[in-house]
DNA sequence: GACTCATTTGCAAACGATTGCAAGATTCCG
DNA sequence: CGGAATCTTGCAATCGTTTGCAAATGAGTC
């Protein structure tokens, strides 16, 4: 009377089911895995059973003996910027990209955020947990390096940023230095002569972009565009840029943000300084975010498809998880033209 | 000669460490566990051939024994809004400051979005998966009952959402009714008289700032508020936006937007239709976010404390871990004036 | 030296699912 | 009806770590 059947009886793990069901624990499992071994009636009962108790294995049991998750890491290191993370809307949409990629594939998505001066072990920790099968790290902030050892030894992990001659891990990015070259290449089609770099040079990604600007403007004989170091969380932007205007007044007449995100705080600094955009200044961003356009007027800038980067680097996570050595994908930057320069 | 110690012999478990160590497994589980049972010279030797094979116990192995994965879950419901995923900001900057929480206090966090109309069984399936100890929802979207079902059974779960009188699952949210009051009372304060409610109100969060709103134009003595529905995205939001502009041109002029991403929408909008802001329209938005203070004119908008809310999550969810059971937290939101209303 | 008591250790049984192997049950064919 | 071929199923080992229990060691006391 005690284990009448209608009653709640708990399943907590294969075994219960199978006692219920009268079969044996690798029946159950081949059951529940779909395996082609077992007779279709005994399957469609021990399938019911599992639907009425809502039994589902245990996926870290599985895990262990498989030697598999079925869980990808993704890690957003926070190198050169601790407080990125709540501004950077670009990481963030790049981030639900990749959570609806690897949905769709079957995986899930484990996140850490991690402050690699706190913890210099930061990559090699994920790795080891055993939890997850692959790695996307999202942005190399300043620890290329630190990446590349890693690289050596770890096959599965695919890297979000900035590709450099020559490295070894496989990065999918935007080329940034062609980007900057963009950018720089309409402030001066616009008629602005006097350069300026809103952003943190230490970020290789935005290193590149910069250096890409002051190829253009090589070329096109200006001269050199002054760096204007800024970090990307809006409460120290603002004040840092409003110093920068405050210091070069009237000696900049074209302005190259790193980001959208900066460009936006830069057209409200220049408008509370009582520039004219784009009269008396030129403004170019990066990114494409919503917010591009929406200020007022509406921003010039340099499109990275993050959508596009996010299938990329769950397409080769994949193919690297399946034993292939992939090469790393840089993506063409694209000049959207609105109304800042 | 095949097994010099010097070698790089691999070391792909706490057995394999043991060897080398010339202990038995238990104690070098013991000593990386960091127990008080083993002595501190043998647990040197540990630690340090620990460190020099790069080895970490398996997570996996480890959570399975323990009955403890520290991992807790966070999934996105996507109901009622498939798309919102890659505008919301609100969220992806919850979803920042939640890591934040959890890596502080030793968890990891396992991020999975769904989309409930696919599959019913969303949060029972995440929950079972014997993945995490407990859940954090972002949103209850319009999955407000079935997340009461699951409460029943289960309790290390926690929402983000709105309170109702009554119910049994705990959750974390801005008093949205009240919100609703605030900015409705803005508006009518600020001269406005025809009100407009921009937003989708299937979503019950933004049922409740509707519902608080119209609560205040009562009290007020002003007619009902008309309900413009509207998705989140910004590709379907803009056309929305202008197709209820365009059809209620003159009869409104005071517009109640259920988040700051729509109200910086609708203001392109009504500066492209040639409304003046607020001079022949006010304007209130919802959420504080960074665009609210970028846009021309400033926002007005009333404040989430989306930093005290992930606090909030946190901090309940780990107390109900522990066992306890914990009320549902209510936080108060507040109106700040800028230049739209 | 015999005794107790506290430290350290090893042993082996879990945790829950998967899977190679072999045995049992069926079917098929002559 | 015998025997081979094909399906199904059960058994038991395994994934890597943790932990209760008991044994071994060492220290301290009279």
């Amino acid at each position: 009377m005690n284990d009448d059947k209608t009653t709640r009886t708990t399943v907590r793990n294969i075994t219960d089911l199978a006692r219920l069901a009268g079969v044996s624990a690798g029946t159950v499992s081949r059951a529940l895995a779909g395996k082609s071994l077992v007779n279709a009636k005994t399957r469609e009962r021990i399938e019911a059973l599992a639907r009425e108790h809502g039994f589902r294995p245990n996926q870290m049991a599985s895990g262990l003996r498989r030697q598999k998750t079925s869980v990808v890491g993704v890690i957003i290191p926070l190198g050169h910027d601790v407080r990125q993370q709540i501004s950077d809307s670009f990481f963030m949409t790049l981030l639900g990209h990749l959570a609806d990629e690897l949905t769709h594939e079957g995986y899930d998505l484990m996140l850490r955020r991690v402050v690699p001066d706190n913890d210099p072990d930061w990559l090699d920790r994920f790795i080891g947990s055993g939890m997850i099968d692959g790695v996307i790290v999202i942005g190399q902030s300043d620890q290329f390096d630190r990446i590349e050892d890693v690289a050596d030894g770890y096959n599965p992990m695919v890297v979000w940023g900035n590709h450099t001659e020559g490295q070894r891990h496989c990065v999918v990015g935007t080329d940034n230095r062609l980007g900057g070259r963009l950018a720089a290449e309409r402030l001066i089609a616009a008629g602005a002569r006097r350069l300026a770099f809103l952003g943190d040079t230490t970020a290789i990604e935005f290193a590149a972009r910069f250096a890409g600007a002051q190829d253009a403007a090589r070329r096109l004989g200006i001269g050199p565009i002054m760096a204007l170091p800024t970090h990307l969380s809006p409460e120290r932007a603002s004040a840092e840029i409003a110093a920068h205007l405050a210091a070069h007044a009237g000696a900049i007449d074209g302005i190259f943000a790193a980001t959208d995100t900066l460009a936006a705080l830069c057209l409200t600094e220049l408008r509370g300084h009582g520039f004219a955009v784009p009269e008396a200044v030129k403004l170019v961003g990066f990114d494409d975010l919503p917010i591009a356009r929406q200020t007022v007027p509406p921003l010039t800038t340099v499109r990275q498809d993050i959508a596009a980067g996010a299938r990329a680097l769950v397409d080769l996570l994949l193919r690297r998880l399946a034993g292939e050595t992939t090469e790393s994908l840089v993506l063409p930057p694209e000049l959207v033209v609105r109304k800042t320069a």
